[in-house]
DNA sequence: ATGATTCTTTATCGATCGACAAAGAATGAA
DNA sequence: TTCATTCTTTGTCGATCGATAAAGAATCAT
């Protein structure tokens, strides 16, 4: 029932498609790319992994629960609404950025254009990239309710526009603007929060 | 010396090419797409624009001199800094939102992910990008040697963060975010730039 | 009218796309 | 040891990629 095992790390193999994937995207990324870059004739990644879309999805899986997790640490970990938010957009820019990886973000930037027989992928992505977005509405939310925020301003509002900044790093970021640069504008970003805090809690 | 006239109209075709390109991007859009959508033979697009970038290119330019002219126009006919900044988003908000154009920033989103064969694309269209930052930047440098902006924040800064909201929002258009939450997000966002009005001139 | 020139049409080029068939090799279960 | 199972290797599939050759059609200059 076992036959013969695998000779390669699965995890490993994963690894390297999850950064082909990251740096030129699911169609830039062709099959050849991926059996260069992983050291694989392609019938042990179909064997492994089914698709090449499948494979993508496991990578953007893969990148969300790793360099992509900064979003629900910053919310296990900050206890206000405010240090959420500025915990959020630096570590973004320190992943977005790192010289060990590929720059920006995965989910924003592995299927911005594709051609039609792949929008299923495209929507995919974009539904990720909502959740991002209810993430920090809903954390603003609550700091309103914890009356750390002023109610003035929606929570809807404010977090389309911290998740518009965090959309906008990415391109930034893909572009090689120094994250230097990055957190100095996340600086001038957080005083829209900072002149919202109620001042009491 | 003249030769058979050609049959189709040349700029014509090049609008709906960028279209095209606008809407999936340089990859996203094949050589079928483009005989399609233009309703015109192969040999007719090479005849009239040379090859597939090129065509591309001269796509974007067309972008450029139409819809993507809102900030040399606002540059143009905006008086101050800070009326300068809030026209740019806003102009490109409806832009990146009119129902009948593409969605979002076509130098934003039409060439993010590429193969290696096509970088000379990728670049080209990154050096546009930090155009429109240079652009910005200059405009707040004047606005502080005008007085109309306090010095204590660099107009590099303040470009990056303005730039990087631009960026975002086409993200958050081509998702299809409705132009009313993104006007919303600029009133937040302006919010910056009004806390640095020296309230002098 | 004729010839040079340019556009249009038809057919197709080699390369690459994602994907897989078939056979050989290595394992565990019996 | 035998067999079912799974992985690896080799070779290749049809479709599509961007791009063009070659021939016919329409224009202008002479």
């Amino acid at each position: 029932m076992a036959g013969r095992p695998r000779e390669f790390d699965r995890d490993q193999a994963l690894e390297k498609a999850r950064d082909a994937f990251w740096t030129r995207g699911y169609e830039g990324t062709s099959m050849a790319d991926l059996v260069s870059a992983l050291g694989l004739a392609s019938p042990r990644i179909y064997a492994a992994f089914g698709s090449k879309e499948n494979l993508f999805r496991e990578a953007v899986v893969l990148y969300e629960t790793r360099e992509g997790s900064f979003a629900t640490r910053a919310l296990a970990e900050e206890p206000t609404a405010r240090r959420f938010v500025e915990r959020l957009l630096r570590d973004a820019i320190e992943v977005y950025t790192r010289p060990d990886l590929p720059r920006g973000c995965m989910v924003v930037s592995a299927a911005t254009n594709c051609a039609v027989e792949n929008d299923g992928v495209l929507r995919w992505l974009a539904e990720r990239r909502r959740a991002r977005n209810t993430l920090i509405v809903e954390r603003l939310r609550k700091g309103i309710r914890d009356g750390e925020l002023k109610p003035d301003t929606g929570p809807e509002v404010l977090g389309d526009y911290y998740t518009t900044v965090l959309f906008g790093l990415s391109v930034q970021a893909r572009d090689g603007v120094p994250k230097e640069r990055l957190h100095a504008l996340v600086t001038v970003a957080m005083q829209v929060l900072d002149a919202r805090l109620s001042g009491k809690p």
